[in-house]
RNA sequence: GCCCGGGUGGUGGAAUGGUAGACACGGUGGACUCAAAAUCCAUUGCUCGCAAGGGCGUGCGGGUUCGAAUCCCGCCUCGGGCACCA
């Protein structure tokens, strides 16, 4: 069949986009099942939180999503193409303390209006492994990880400080909090209080989450910022003993990290942060007042305050009136107690070094103490604290050593000879607090007997549900508090009268196994299917936004560990994401766009009008995929752009475009460069597709519409077989961009029964990808001064003749001898004067 | 302060040491039309010139190279991450 025999009218992209809608969904051409024989491929978009139908961000996202199923589908793979939706969260219950509404009521409507808009732009997915966070089914296994986790050590229960919104009257996440402190709902400043909370001990995999970034085929950002929220440092703790506290085992000590222990001669005074606990034991009775009102002061203080360095150095610290001994010379150096000294960090005690630190070279100076330089600045340093390499100065033995390298290992091994001190790293990576005050979301499946005190609830009774019948109100606890029938229970091991927990799971705990429960979400007797997850994980290529790259990615990689460590997914299983995609985000008027920003714009709009395909293209199209894109008052008439793109492909293919001239014939010259044209179409555009370069493999299809029109639109015509291979050609590659036109299209040209979805991708013909003639620049001192049509197999020296003999060129030579030539044939000749 | 990215026409962006500005949007001129829309054609970095043809151009200043948007050094600037972490 050639295009002049297809009859049809013109694009309706609304007609088109709803008849495949509907037969992918009816004839489940996306779903996969687990016994599938073709190699297995999973791609997955982060699972989104339903807030209504979809945004530009979403669209975007679940553009790139789709066309890769479609892309590795062609490929001859069978590809997992699975969906759900994170529903647990703050908005819902939010808007249930406004209206009175049920979250779960208001959650289904939200879900129902994304999958709308999901299913309007056309992704595909196999809807029978949807999840909701909500599901019973979902929050049982989830109440069952927790268990493991609780055997394991992995969970723990301990008091620790929570953001808490005055006036919001609730607890805040840390994401919920601004960067200045405040929060992002009302503006109050969070305050800190402190509650008993659960956390995951995700510390104990700090090495391993920092060590195995480098394998990971991830963005460098994205394991740039994991590293640092890691923050491994290396160094030495050591104890120093609390002059006047005796001699012996008996002596008080105060154990110190440093990264700096090379510098150790330079200690000239102690500092402990105002929580430790031997402030009370070492302060001296002429400075307890002043100490107590000091601690009593910085208890009060918001974490802003504290860490805050605006303030007066001068107010920061107080001295005990204590002395330790530097282990190093015998010295006794004063002890003070300063806010920005860290309980939670290290081991709440710092020595100081003035001389290469220059916060302590401040607090030196505030509190006129002694700085001793121990590395020797370069003879040009005019700065205070030197913190750069040099060789040691006024450190008795461990003078004249070169670098400091060398430097900190001699210090350690005196350190762990004398017994007194050993090498240590930290990490500024905490436990995760995943207790939440919150209605919605996943209930700790624990309950509190007064004799046998934490007792899981039996996995026969999970998953543990909220009622139903609760009041919400904002009080800032859970209305599960309130609720007497949820609050009171009995103890599973001696019966005798208990209380539930009424805090719920972070949602972060959710989204950091769902992907494992797509493998095979019908299992009933685990979270996980080993043999499914076997077959699917990791993921090959996930996407998601860039304000994901630390919480969620580094909690499913602490989870994935420990799951795969508590048996529950197979051993080798360390990583979830083999390759990460982040998008880039779309702003209007400079902030992102978003619902609580209220500068959304709807998707459906471009579905009633230019279609679901344009405005797919359209994303595709208007720059780098991990770029951020702006949202201007152009950006409609580019969507426009692209919509007249996609007409013009339909009327060409349909053989539907004006002055059409299409005729049998053998192939002339024009024929067999046309022919070409599409292998080299698929030779550009299939590494474009590889590379993510998504915006050039759509101007190479503008590129060779163009062509094709100017091919089919001249005297001497297009050859039907010629015209045809390029046109299905040209279908074929676009088809997982633009699913519904070039499935219509390929149905049109092709019969009823055939899909370009289920076509092989094309392979470019090496022979025809190569070219008789080139374009070879003359350069003379670099700069261009003639271009020549030359054969492609020219030597090189036929180049530099043809080169020279230019009569531009000999222009340029005028009087001026030749000093040399570089040739590269048959791009290039440069010739230097 | 430390660590990542960016900076190219009027606009979004191409160009992985070798023709700067592909492709598109917008603009200008034209064809078709009674007219408009749609469609099609031409043109469009800046600048000098009637033209032919020059000159200048990838944030700024240096360097490496026959040749630099691309590599190196030093700045400026925008965006992001971490930030009293010892």
């Amino acid at each position: 069949m050639t295009p002049m025999e297809v009859t049809s009218s013109t694009y309706d992209p609304q007609a088109v986009e709803a008849k495949w809608q509907a037969r992918w969904a009816e004839q489940g051409t996306y779903q996969i099942d687990n016994d599938d024989p073709r190699p297995p491929y999973y791609v997955l978009c982060m699972y989104p939180y339903p807030s209504g139908p979809a945004h530009q961000g979403h669209v975007r996202n679940y553009t790139f999503g789709d066309l890769l199923v479609r892309y590795w589908t062609m490929h001859g793979c069978g590809v997992l193409s699975p969906i759900g939706f994170d529903s647990f969260g703050l908005p819902a219950e939010n808007a249930a303390i406004r209206t009175g509404t049920h979250p779960r009521v208001f959650t289904a409507a939200r879900i129902e209006e994304l999958k709308a808009s999901l299913r309007g732009m056309g992704a595909v997915y196999d809807w029978r492994r949807e999840i909701r966070s909500h599901d019973p089914e979902f929050m049982k296994w989830n109440q069952f990880i927790f268990q493991r986790f609780l055997e394991a050590g992995l969970a723990y229960r301990k008091k620790a400080p929570v953001n808490w919104c005055p006036g919001c009257q609730t607890v805040l996440a840390n994401e919920q909090v601004l960067p200045d402190g405040t929060c992002d709902r009302s503006g109050d400043l969070v305050v800190k209080r402190d509650l008993e909370q659960w956390f995951f001990r995700i510390t104990a995999y700090a090495d391993e989450l920092l060590e195995a970034l480098d394998d990971l085929q991830w963005p460098e950002r994205v394991k740039t910022m994991q590293r640092n929220w890691i923050g491994r440092s290396e160094g030495a703790e050591f104890e120093l003993k609390v002059v006047g506290s005796g001699d012996g085992p008996a002596a008080r000590t105060i154990r110190v990290f440093t990264t700096r222990p090379d510098t150790s001669f330079g200690m000239t005074f102690v500092v402990l942060a105002p929580e430790h606990p031997l402030v009370a034991q070492i302060t001296t009775g002429d400075h307890q007042g002043e100490v107590e009102a000091f601690v009593e002061r910085v208890r009060g203080e918001t974490d802003i305050e504290r860490q805050s360095t605006e303030s007066d150095l001068a107010k920061r610290g107080v001295f005990t009136g204590a002395y330790a001994i530097n282990p190093f010379n015998g010295a006794s150096v004063p002890i003070y107690l300063a806010d920005y000294v860290l309980m939670t960090y290290g081991t709440g005690a710092i020595m100081a070094v003035p001389g290469q630190d220059q916060r302590d070279w401040e607090f030196a100076l505030a509190y006129n103490l002694p700085i001793i330089r121990t590395v020797q600045p370069p003879p040009d340093w005019t700065g205070e604290a030197y913190t750069g390499d040099g060789p040691t100065i006024n450190s008795a033995w461990l003078s004249g050593i070169p670098d400091v390298r060398t430097a900190k290992i001699a210090a350690i091994d005196w350190l762990e000879a004398q017994g007194i001190g050993e090498r240590k790293v930290n990490y500024r990576l905490r436990d995760w607090l995943v207790s939440r005050q919150r209605f919605w979301g996943c209930p700790i499946p624990v309950v509190y007997c007064p004799v046998h005190n934490i007792v899981p609830v039996p996995e026969s009774q999970l998953p543990v549900l909220a009622p139903d019948d609760v009041e919400f109100r904002p009080t800032g606890e859970s209305p599960l508090r309130y609720h007497a029938g949820f609050l009171n229970t009995t103890c599973p091991i001696c019966g005798g009268p208990a209380e539930r927990e009424t805090d719920t799971m972070d949602t972060f705990v959710d989204s950091s196994w769902y992907f494992l429960r797509f493998c095979d979400p019908w299992e009933a007797d685990a979270p996980v299917n080993p043999d499914a997850a076997e077959h699917w994980m990791p993921v090959d290529q996930y996407i998601g936004g860039i304000e994901h790259a630390i919480l969620h990615l580094l909690y499913a990689r602490f989870y994935t560990r420990a799951l795969a460590d508590l048996g529950l997914v197979p051993k080798h299983l360390r990583e979830p994401f083999k390759r990460l995609f982040t998008q880039g985000m779309i702003r209007m008027g400079g902030s992102k766009m978003s619902k609580s920003k209220g500068n959304l714009i709807a998707p459906s709009k471009y579905y009633d009008t230019v279609g679901a395909d344009s405005l797919r293209l359209f994303h595709l199209f208007v720059g780098p995929p991990n770029e951020d894109f702006d949202w201007t008052e152009q950006t409609d008439d580019v969507i426009e752009g692209c919509h007249r793109f996609l007409a013009r492909v339909w009327r060409l293919s349909s053989g539907t475009a004006d002055r059409l001239n299409i005729v049998d014939r053998a192939p002339r010259p024009s024929d067999v460069e046309v022919g070409k044209g599409a292998h080299r179409l698929i030779d550009r555009v299939t590494r474009d597709y590889q590379r993510w370069s998504y915006n050039t493999a759509v101007a190479a299809f503008m590129e060779f519409v163009n062509q094709l029109y100017r091919y089919a639109q001249t005297d001497e015509g297009a050859r039907a077989d010629t015209l045809a291979f390029a046109v299905d050609t040209l279908l074929t590659l676009m088809a997982p961009m633009v699913p519904h036109i070039t499935a219509e299209l390929w149905e049109l040209r092709h019969g009823e029964g055939s899909s370009v979805h289920d076509q092989a991708w094309p392979v470019a013909d090496p022979e025809l990808l190569k070219v008789d003639t080139e374009t070879m620049v003359v350069q003379v001192n670099g700069k261009v001064r003639d271009r020549l049509t030359v054969a492609a197999d020219i030597g090189e020296d036929e180049a530099v003749g043809l080169a020279l003999e230019s009569p531009k060129v000999q222009d340029q030579l005028a009087g001026r001898g030749v000093k040399r030539v570089i040739a590269r044939p048959p791009k290039l000749v440069n010739v230097v004067v």
